[in-house]
DNA sequence: ATAATTGTACGAATTAATTCGTAATAAGAT
DNA sequence: ATCTTATTACGAATTAATTCGTACAATTAT
């Protein structure tokens, strides 16, 4: 598999507003991050362009202002950061990252039914 | 807080190292990143250097040969992780961290129980 | 005592990531 | 038509992180 592109720090902010907004110009992307970081137009531009000659997003030119797509998914990047920090923080221990991550971030009684239940379907589907 | 260090990618393979063994010397610690990376020992010497100068290690240096000791705690990186993780690629929830991380990764039927527990008792404890 | 080995210190080269200035072009406004 | 504004392209400067060479000191072996 020749996906081995791996989006820095600056790329996973970009995404990120990206995942939310859908198809965006650089403008769209670029007033989204001055609300927290302050860069210049022209910075934002240069990363995505960087990203799409990476294949992290596509884009439409068949207009002036291009329009961008994010090709790297939320789903890919949940996966890749999980397995990164088991591997290395929590010493491959999943259920370590579990339960550090209920015990510090406030989660509802929905959420933790739905926990709840998922682990009951789990432990049947895996019981022998 | 004047604790605003943040371990670089280099730095957490080390501490990583350092958490397992404990006190290292800079060979203890660089045989072992030997393993998994190739780098010339200056290097590995260097960046515990600077992680000294940073505040992410302590180090005893009464003897010729240093020991260094970690600082910066498996909790903390852990803690830091986390956090980013969820805000960044999580959208801020944490249930959902939570179910990917069972799913994708292979968890015993004790780590399981484990949770189960200690979501009974979470769960007793914030009942209003 | 001298060699070889092992260690620290530290400057500097290299590489990677980020930031920005400037030029060219297209579109919209006067 | 001309001016202003918005956009892309792209080289280059800057900054951050990593890597390594060399000098020197301490320790150990011959």
């Amino acid at each position: 598999m020749p996906t081995e592109i791996k989006p820095t720090e600056s790329e996973l902010e970009i995404l990120q507003i990206m995942w939310n907004k859908g198809q965006c110009t650089v403008r769209d992307v670029h007033e989204e991050l001055e609300k927290t970081k302050d860069a210049g137009y022209t910075t934002t531009l240069k990363l995505m362009q960087i990203m799409f000659e990476k294949g992290l997003v596509s884009r439409d030119s068949s207009e002036k202002t291009h329009k961008y797509t994010a090709l790297f998914t939320r789903e890919k990047a949940q996966k890749t950061a999980l397995d990164k920090i088991i591997a290395t923080v929590f010493k491959g221990s999943a259920s370590d990252l579990v339960i550090q991550a209920l015990g510090q971030h406030q989660t509802s009684k929905e959420e933790i039914d739905a926990i709840k239940q998922y682990l009951e379907q789990f432990e049947q589907r895996k019981t022998k």
